[in-house]
DNA sequence: CATAAACCTGAACATCTGGTCAAAATTATC
DNA sequence: GATAATTTTGACCAGATGTTCAGGTTTATG
């Protein structure tokens, strides 16, 4: 997650690598998650950073390790949005829909990353085996202990919290992944922050009812 | 959709082609699904079905074609479930129920189809411009006006029937796409039937309310 | 069974692309 | 400002892989 890049680091980080490096994973956070890994030429990502190839093959000493760089990246940042909403002290519904709005505006804002974490599940997930077996599994657990907390003191109606978690994710990550279904669907050049308000308020029409008082 | 295939069939097809295209088609759609277009190679479906790649370049008259080919066959399967379950006729509960267990079916049965369909989405979805604006558009057009006109009746509760839909599609679809995913979360070495029915069942729940006796 | 169409396949080809390298240019540090 | 580390870059290489092709084999049809 550190540094998988290159000098052995007995200076400081150098203005040059501070002003490229973001700039190649950038781009390379674009172009995996539009091409795929296979799909990829680093020649491409060079093209969009405006450097030739070989500047990218300095920094990184293959384009898998690139493609890792840009995967560890996008990790880091993934899971905060959750914690933050989904917390035993806040209200469930309106963690509920803080969660699914910070989720949403994630797919709309940044949709090349979901769409390269896609990418990636979609062809074995081998680069982040540990991720998803360490880090996200224990994230995930986290919240469904949450999740079983509510149930227990009868504040959300009963249901399979590792399954539910599942689903949330993937509805929204669709917005994400299946960008050009939904811009096909609903007649649209590209999809505008109505959709989204509408995917959103779809999600919390069909939460509601877990969370409406119950005694 | 017909032939994207070779000969200017002055004849019937031949024994050979009835048993060599499917093969192809089938191992083709696993290599895709799980590879991408540009991760495979045509010597690995060529060796999926024990013949020499150039036998594969008779049929097909590249990559490409037999790509579109494979994507095609999986289309027409596609939408059938949906029409047989969701019918202006049918109650309304008991053909969500159905439909959703197709769904779930179809993701368990054949996910590299699904991730076939889901890779193509992901990379902008170039060569299904066509399904995507025009039969998939009407087909959900038209579970669409099935919904709207449940409401209408007070037999489901008002939730915008595109999105819904949407939200339904991308959630079964999740656990073939996602597959890796769920079995790192759940803890499996591959998903167990149980998994799937549980899916299911959260989908229902979730699902139910909308249906209740409104007044 | 004749014969034309369809099918099969090994070998060769052309291209594309990830990666190397050495030499030049730039930057950080004393 | 000297100098050593870092960065930049074009040219080149090697392997992978889609595609062609010619010649041989099998199959369908009369």
């Amino acid at each position: 997650m550190t540094d998988l890049c290159e000098p052995t680091r007995s200076r400081k980080p150098s203005a040059p690598r501070r002003a490229t490096l973001p700039q190649i994973l950038n781009a390379a956070e674009w172009t995996f998650g539009t091409r795929g890994l296979k799909g990829t030429r680093v020649e491409e990502i060079a093209g969009l950073c405006g450097i030739p190839k070989a500047n990218i093959l300095y920094y990184f000493h293959s384009k898998e390790a690139l493609y890792q760089a840009t995967l560890a990246r996008l990790l880091d940042i993934w899971l905060a949005d959750a914690d933050e909403w989904l917390s035993p002290e806040r209200d469930p519904m309106e963690g509920m829909e803080g969660y699914i709005r910070a989720k949403m505006a994630f797919s709309r804002t940044r949709p090349e990353g979901s769409r390269l974490f896609a990418q990636e599940l979609l062809s074995g997930g081998q680069m982040i085996q540990g991720f998803l077996k360490e880090t996200l599994r224990a994230h995930v657990e986290r919240h469904a202990e949450i999740f079983l907390a509510w149930q227990a003191k009868g504040l959300m109606r009963v249901i399979d919290p590792t399954h539910f978690m599942c689903l949330l994710w993937s509805g929204t990550q669709a917005y994400a992944d299946m960008q050009v279904q939904f811009e096909a669907l609903l007649d649209r050049e590209s999809l505008l922050d109505t959709d989204y308000e509408a995917g959103i308020e779809t999600f919390l029409t069909l939460i509601r009812p877990l969370f409406v008082q119950l005694g």
